[in-house]
RNA sequence: UGGGCUAUCGCCAAGGGGUAAGGCACAGGACUUUGACUCCUGCAUUCGCUGGUUCAAAUCCAGCUAGCCCAG
């Protein structure tokens, strides 16, 4: 008998695709979007396509049907409210910058989504990411870069746990964009042309400080000062939800020159500016680590390891410091290592684990 | 109140008779399943005000106004 395997389909390209090549592999598919944050009568506005757009069930149920293939949508809103956007706030709000993607593939359409497909007797979830799923030699499953690296997404990915892998197909992984788009093409799929998604799902006016000041209400942090590095005070800023290390446009600071975010200090309520370079640095500590490709870390090792999404990673020297503390010592130094943002540690196109980054130092908690 | 200096885009700042550089900031766009970074485009019909000289003035002259620095 075929294995029953559930696909997340969000109504974007990658999605569908998976859907149809798991179809044509003999799985036995079944077809579901994940309600997580649209209100149900907004949810066949816009065009706004990929990961959760609000066109989301009109196409993704489009294209099973023309897969013949049945279809649901699951309620997710209580599960994404908590993991991922009350997640959101409360970082912002203690002066990280949060990742609400890596939060939301771990607890929303992993755990969950995988829970409720087991339930109803499915063998796998599978998803359209860019990315591969690998046992390797120690017995350990592993997310593996896609075959572009123009379109990786296992940064995104590094969050999973072993029995979410070995519970789930990625099949998108092993092409490219283009190939994709084209396989959508010409199997006649409605989407195949819709623009990827982006941005932060649940904020469609992209304004994320206005969502958190809605959210937090009178918890929202005042405005402060910017201060340099030595104390001295530059202006005023608008509160600290605002701001991001590395950050430069926005400040309203005409030094002469272009100047960054180089900390935020939520104790004092104060943003720090400094110099392109001062966004600088060769060492980061890291926790709530997740133990992927490797069991543990017993001795320190050199990995590659990328500190945001996109990041091209960077040779470094990882080891413990402490029980879920790991230090990351770069080769060479990279730019805007931000608290609450996720490191993630890779060897040979294989994710081995990775962590929240804390900070470049230890010295302030 | 005498004497001197300075007034050019939100900030800084070129230009010293020939028809307003540049940087920062800001806005829009590209990129992007997070925040950022980056890249592209835009951004003074006008040079404190009023007159004058000149074919032509932000540039020269006069007066006025404002600010700054000395003196008292």
């Amino acid at each position: 008998m075929a294995k029953k395997v559930v696909v997340g389909m969000s109504g974007g390209v990658d999605s569908s695709v998976a859907a149809y090549l798991l179809k044509e592999q003999g799985y036995d598919v079944i077809g579901v979007t994940m309600q997580i944050w649209q209100d149900e009568d907004r949810v066949s506005q816009e065009e706004n396509g990929g990961c959760c757009g609000l066109s989301a069930v009109d196409d993704a149920r489009r294209v099973a049907q023309r897969l013949d293939i049945p279809y649901y949508v699951m309620n997710f809103k209580q599960e994404f409210k908590c993991h991922v956007m009350d997640y959101f706030v409360e970082e912002y709000l203690a002066g990280r910058t949060p990742n609400p993607c890596i939060a939301c593939n771990r607890y929303v359409k992993w755990e969950s989504m995988l829970k409720r497909s087991m339930e109803i007797g499915a063998d796998y979830i599978a998803t359209g990411h860019y990315a591969r799923i690998a046992r390797l030699s120690n017995g350990r499953y592993a997310i593996r870069n896609s075959v572009t690296v123009k379109k990786d997404q296992t940064y995104a990915l590094y969050n999973l746990t072993q029995h979410q892998l070995a519970h789930t197909l990625m099949p998108v992984g092993e092409y490219t964009k283009d190939e994709i788009r084209k396989i959508a093409d010409e199997a006649g799929l409605p989407v195949a042309h819709k623009p990827d998604s982006q941005e932060i799902c649940f904020i469609p006016d992209h304004d994320y400080a206005a969502f958190i000041d809605r959210e937090a209400g009178e918890g929202v942090p005042k405005p402060g000062y910017f201060v340099t590095k030595d104390g001295q005070v530059l202006g005023q800023h608008l509160g600290i939800t605002h701001y991001t290390v590395g950050q430069r446009k926005g400040l309203n600071l005409a030094m002469g020159h272009p100047v960054f975010v180089t900390q935020i200090r939520p104790q004092t309520n104060e943003v720090v500016i400094g110099e392109a370079e001062d966004v600088f640095a060769d060492t980061l500590y890291c926790n709530q680590i997740n133990y992927m490709g490797m069991e543990d870390l017993v001795k320190p090792r050199t990995v590659l390891a990328k500190i945001r999404y996109a990041h091209a990673g960077e040779q470094c020297l990882i080891e413990q410091v402490d029980k879920d503390i790991i230090k990351c010592t770069f080769e060479k130094p990279v730019r805007a290592i931000t608290p609450g943002q996720a490191v993630v540690f890779y060897e040979d196109g294989y994710v081995l684990g990775g962590g929240s980054i804390i900070d470049t130092s230890l010295a302030e908690i």
